[in-house]
DNA sequence: TATAGAATTAATCAAATGATTAAAAAAATT
DNA sequence: AATTTTTTTAATCATTTGATTAATTCTATA
């Protein structure tokens, strides 16, 4: 029998081939179904496989599964860092690259929010063991906030309320899409213009709530 | 054998029974794991009853589910539309009302959100046959707000966008709940603390946002 | 108390599902 | 071209899991 999982020349070369189509599929299929909800099958299905070869490449559907959340993982919170870490913007800035970033991500990937937030919920540790998420926060972010606190500049309450709002305005809107286009009956592409909409908003609202001068 | 799902005398008097006990078991596991990732088994353990009583009482997994989370649905959306549709109150009273009302609820119940909107994602007709999400709202709440708006003391936006804030300023923290509280770094009752503060903060931040002169 | 109906239990079934195996095909190496 | 190694396939295994069954216990009522 084949020896499994032996790295060779070939498969660095081109790595868009099997085990790059197992991943994509998986990737697809987990955030849209969660972990439990998908089946080994759906994927080699979806990734038009051979169903052994997803054991053959991963070793087994958690294993499988890691791999690919703390790639998200990693990707959606290293953006974000990188964006608030940044030192060279104003918080102004950060936070319309922010909105825009991110309104853009999720017009294309709508159902990441609610899959990482549900994820993490059930696996809170891989957050920092494996995404290591502790390292990226905390440094140069915070710190700015507190200066605006302290030059009066910005209302002085607890940091994380301004946090939660600015992600919470990108993001929500897309968690709650679905029941959004029955409660107004708007269709995909009005919901569309209307996360368009928020670009603009969505900083003019942070200004007029962080702000002292009303 | 016995015939299964007649309804007795018996059982109308003393409900808090062993139907109860399922239907009680199901919505915690369902709310927290999702239907996918319960098990039957984990749902007869946890209500401390047999396996087959599950069965002999809700016919299946499914149908139990179905029940659990119509209740669930209603429940919050009426909630909901019953505060919003509300005639005698102005908007500013709604706001306050209603954020009220759901930091206390999702306090209690921190995963229902999360799980609510994951699975209006996965069966939104359900939404609208069951639910009858349509008939709630559209009536009152968005004729006020267009009120407001024609009497330009609201800012001439979509109306939804101020649902979606204020939703989400109210709702957002708790789907997020584990990230912020490893991003941050705050226990629990921090945590608890500062949604008691948005109580407080939310109405004030609604207001900025949507009045004219600032 | 006797009896019928309802509720509960342990054992079991059948299908789904993750994983493995051995053989075949393809690719790389000599 | 021959041989070795890697990749792919079809078949199968073992476990999990939703559901059923038949027997047993409990409860109400006549």
């Amino acid at each position: 029998m084949a020896k499994k999982l032996t790295k060779t020349k070939k498969k660095e070369k081109l790595d868009l081939s099997t085990e790059e189509k197992i991943k994509k599929a998986a990737l697809m299929l987990f955030t849209k179904k969660g972990f439990a909800a998908t089946r080994t099958r759906d994927i080699s299905e979806e990734a038009g496989i051979n169903l052994a070869l997803l054991n053959y490449y991963f070793r087994s559907k958690a294993k499988l599964f890691e791999l690919v959340m703390v790639e998200i993982l990693q990707n959606f919170f290293r953006g974000i860092a990188g964006i608030f870490n940044e030192e060279n913007t104003t918080f102004e800035e950060k936070v319309k690259i922010f909105v825009e970033n991110y309104t853009d991500l999720l017009k294309q990937q709508p159902d990441l929010p609610l899959f990482i937030f549900q994820e993490v919920r059930m696996n809170p540790e891989r957050l920092v063991s494996k995404v290591g998420l502790d390292e990226m926060f905390k440094s140069f972010f915070f710190k700015q906030l507190q200066h605006g606190i302290e030059a009066k500049k910005i209302i002085a309450i607890h940091p994380l309320h301004y946090v939660i709002n600015l992600i919470g305005m990108c993001v929500f809107p897309f968690i709650a899409a679905p029941v959004l286009k029955h409660l107004a009956g708007i269709d995909p592409r009005a919901f569309e213009a209307l996360m368009e909409e928020r670009k603009v908003l969505v900083p003019q609202w942070m200004k007029v709530i962080m702000e002292h001068n009303r």
